[in-house]
DNA sequence: CGAGTTTGACCGGCGC
DNA sequence: GCGCCGGTCAAACTCG
């Protein structure tokens, strides 16, 4: 599994302030555009995943699997407590995911504390907070009120530990490729550079990104 | 029996 | 100041 990840290569995009160079995996760059109907937004921000190959990977490994196994992995996670201080304009990151379930396995443990009717969407809002003590990661999960089919799920915060693999999980798998493991999303993770660099300068690419994304949106 | 979910109540921010 | 709305709380309930 992992082994299959020991290959990269670099793609290099342009984005707000300059470009970026991302190694990515072979493995998983096979399929980073396989799906072209689907978006990564951050802070709120529809960013194409041309602008985010990381996400976009994600996003494509999603797309590819069945209704009811897949997962998605975590767009921010912190290795531990040193990333305590991170102080991104915003540690929240969305993902518009084509998927007839709406709970989103990402390795972490959820625990559901509110659902809530929306005025924005006629689909109800549910709350998760991760079940971790000391961790107060939230995310919400909707239905996309344009396109039902879409779960739109909102990370907001930055874990404190490592995923829970194992314990808890539910057992599913967090890539689309065979035998993928939450070693497998952690290696992805450190490969595309959102977790070898640290977590802040994956939140400002992030931004970055999802700026860039907004400001030349027409010419796409 | 413990962990997780449901759901109505409550609270704070924001616009008018 | 008031009402609306999104987010959270917490007691009751369900499930394994």
């Amino acid at each position: 599994m992992a082994a299959s990840l020991g290959l990269f290569h670099h793609e290099t995009y342009a984005a707000a302030g300059g470009a970026y160079s991302y190694p990515v995996p072979d493995a998983v760059a096979s399929s980073l555009f396989m799906a072209d109907d689907d978006d990564v937004f951050v802070d709120g921000v529809a960013a194409r995943r041309s602008f985010f190959p990381a996400l976009g990977a994600v996003a494509a490994n999603f797309m590819e699997l069945g209704p009811s196994e897949y997962s998605l992995p975590p767009p921010v996670f912190a290795g531990g407590n040193e990333y305590g201080e991170y102080s991104s304009p915003s540690s929240r990151i969305g993902f518009r995911t084509r998927s007839e379930v709406e709970v989103l396995d990402d390795g972490f443990k959820w625990r559901k504390y509110g659902k809530k009717a929306v005025k924005s969407s006629p689909n109800p809002r549910n709350y998760y907070r991760c079940s971790v003590a000391g961790c107060g990661v939230k995310k919400r999960v909707e239905r996309d009120r344009d396109d039902p089919r879409y779960v739109v799920t909102t990370y907001d915060g930055i874990h404190n530990h490592a995923t829970p693999c194992g314990a808890g999980g539910g057992g599913h798998s967090y890539l689309a490729a065979p035998a993928a493991t939450a070693q497998t999303w952690s290696l992805l993770a450190q490969a595309t550079g959102l977790a070898s660099a640290p977590p802040q300068a994956w939140g400002s690419q992030l931004h970055a990104a999802a700026t860039a994304a907004h400001s030349s949106e027409s010419s796409f």
